[in-house]
RNA sequence: CGGGGUAUAGCGCAGUCCGGCUAGCGCACCUGGUUUGGGACCAGGGGGUCGGGGGUUCGAAUCCCUCUACCCCGACCA
């Protein structure tokens, strides 16, 4: 591709917008063009980029036996309602005004549902892997960071149809090791988290990260370790017991709203602190009884209390419920009787102090074994921090941020069930299908390589996600025609020997060809001028590296092999 | 949805507080000339509903009301 004719707009300086470096390198390279909130168009380059991520990623797919479908995006609200989805997915699913029962497909578990009802009716008929690459439509109430979070966006995904759960459980084995191949051939760095299935369903689920200071999402990673934070658990020693048999005794507190007050004011060790919050859950509040510096992870009371539909209490309920205030709320002399869990940490501790549930009171010398017998839940509550020790050998946590690049559930049949999608087993008897659901982010693909391959001067790209192989800089061609000469020359040699190349024919100074070159970041430049041509001679340079090589112009090919 | 910010030429910005000549600067773009290995120089030139609407005023980019878009933090995130 000559660089004169080339659509290949670069920009000298950031758009304002962007903040993060794949987001402003996308624009200042040239790739993409922000059209509105989270919709983006790619231009020629980045399309080029698009599109080798997609083959790769339709390879892999193919590779464990997947079929690729065409969906639309169009679809019968009908269809969403029967699985509760239009209400699970709220202001985030688009829907069309102007034509009634349509909405803009966000995901397609219940299409490929719907057409497995239509057709697989016997155990014969499975497995299945079903795949698409194609646009989604979110409607996020928050876009951000470029491509990372649309409206609009491309997405792969796969789903598995089987007869039983070990089927299933080759199936998501099958595309965890194509997720890891797709992500290894893009040169991405990528660790594999624990993860919540959230309001999808499911029983397992993992995701496909990239750790980054841009991401969304936090992960607690060590050796041999890897987990959301919202799963995460580590190896922290409960707080157990101290060598006292003391009475529980009330003493005034005034003026200690916190833990760190307590600390502060009456020099109790932290680990003898102890918290209660209150929660509603679907209306119904509960006292969540944990160590006085931990935070309250919700997932993890999400999942322990089977709701997503809780709160903190309000004021006047802590009072109305307890009898005080936050701050001096604990799990003796309630108020009222309301359902009590505490973390795991706190079991069979003592020499506890804690809020009398009366304001400006505490109460110290708890022992849960003697005084909590009403205390009967014990769970994993607590978000785990940086530097605790891994369950698995100590080391300690990482807590990072990341950007989720895959998500592989077990899904199960909450879709088939809904949707009615069933088969008959070999002995005549009807089953729901198993389904699994796989999906990667393609522009999150491109986002994370650049975010991982880039320096100040611009991108750094790699085969074989690279636009093009080899970028042809002719410098100063029409002063020198011998320059432009040679550069033709060579421009047709590497295009028939298979390279893909960008040839900067343009009429620009040097040093604006260089800068362009290294901000578009193809991995080969090979840079022809009039002095290295006097004595036959071109010059290479590796963009990864910087290393540059004076070299015979007769050996470019067996330099660039 | 809550909080904060921004909107002036294709891009980046000044001018707005304290209203007043023809709305400016850098980059980019066009013409001519000179340059030519790390974002050249000289001269000339084109390009603006100052985000939209309404108001105050002799006069509004500037003050008031209102709407919208975009960015950031938070909430949310199948």
């Amino acid at each position: 591709m000559r660089q004169s004719d080339f659509f290949l707009p670069t920009l000298k300086e950031n758009a304002a917008e962007a903040q993060i470096p794949s987001h402003q390198l996308m624009l200042r390279s040239g790739l993409a063009r922000q059209l509105a909130a989270g919709v983006f168009s790619f231009l020629p380059m980045g399309y080029k980029v698009i599109k080798k991520i997609i083959e790769i990623l339709r390879e892999e797919m193919d590779a464990i036996g997947g079929q690729e479908f065409l969906l639309p995006a169009l679809n019968p609200i009908e269809i969403w309602e029967q699985t509760g989805r239009v209400e699970a997915m709220g202001d985030v699913l688009f829907h069309i005004k102007n034509r009634e029962g349509l909405v803009l497909a966000p995901t397609h578990e219940e299409i490929i549902a719907f057409h497995a009802k239509q057709h697989i009716k016997s155990y014969r008929d499975m497995p299945q892997i079903w795949y698409q690459i194609q646009t989604k439509f979110r409607n996020e109430a928050r876009p951000k960071s470029g491509v990372l979070r649309g409206r609009q966006f491309t997405m792969k995904d796969a789903y598995s149809l089987d007869t039983t759960w070990e089927g299933l459980d080759a199936a998501y084995e099958k595309h965890y090791q194509a997720y890891c191949k797709t992500f290894e051939r893009c040169g991405i760095s990528f660790f594999v988290v624990g993860a919540s299935s959230g309001a999808m369903g499911g029983r397992q689920s993992q995701e496909f990260m990239v750790e980054s200071d841009s991401g969304e999402d936090t992960c607690a990673i060590a050796s041999g370790y890897s987990a959301n934070i919202e799963v995460a658990t580590s190896a922290v020693l409960p707080v157990g017991r101290i060598d006292s048999n003391d009475p529980i005794e009330k003493f005034a507190t005034p003026n200690a709203k916190t833990i760190d007050d307590l600390i502060e004011q009456f020099g109790i060790p932290e680990e003898r602190c102890a918290k209660s919050v209150v929660y509603i859950a679907d209306d119904k509040p509960i006292l969540i009884f944990m160590r006085g510096n931990d935070e309250l992870n919700e997932s993890k009371l999400q999942g322990i209390l089977g709701t997503g539909n809780l709160r903190p209490a309000v004021a006047e309920e802590l009072i109305e419920f307890t009898g005080a205030d936050h701050g001096s709320i604990g799990p003796i002399n309630l108020k009222s009787d309301i359902r009590i869990i505490s973390d795991l940490l706190l079991k069979d501790a003592n020499g506890l102090v804690s809020g009398a549930n009366e304001d400006g009171f505490h109460l110290k010398n708890i022992d849960f074994t003697r005084d909590c017998p009403h205390i009967k839940e014990f769970y994993d509550l607590r978000t785990v921090r940086n530097g605790e020790p891994s369950i698995v050998n100590g080391e300690p946590l990482r807590i990072v941020k990341a950007i989720e690049l895959g998500h592989i559930f077990k899904l199960g049949t909450k879709y088939s069930e809904a949707l009615d999608a069933k088969f008959l087993d070999s002995e005549g008897k009807e089953h729901p299908i198993i389904m699994g659901s796989y999906g990667i982010g393609v522009e999150r693909i491109m986002a994370c390589y650049i975010e991982q391959n880039h320096d100040d001067k611009g991108i750094i790209w790699k085969k074989p996600l690279t636009p093009f192989d080899v970028h042809l800089l002719a410098i100063n061609p029409a002063k020198f025609p011998e320059v432009a000469q040679a550069c033709e020359t060579l421009y047709n040699e590497l295009s028939d020997a298979g390279y893909e190349v960008l040839y900067d024919d343009r009429d620009e100074t040097a040093g604006v060809k260089f800068n362009d070159a290294d901000l578009i970041g193809l991995p080969t430049q090979v840079i022809v001028g009039a002095k290295n041509l006097k004595d036959g001679n071109i010059e290479v340079k590796y963009r990864e590296s910087g290393e540059r090589k004076v070299i015979p112009l007769s050996s470019l090919k067996d330099e660039l092999n």
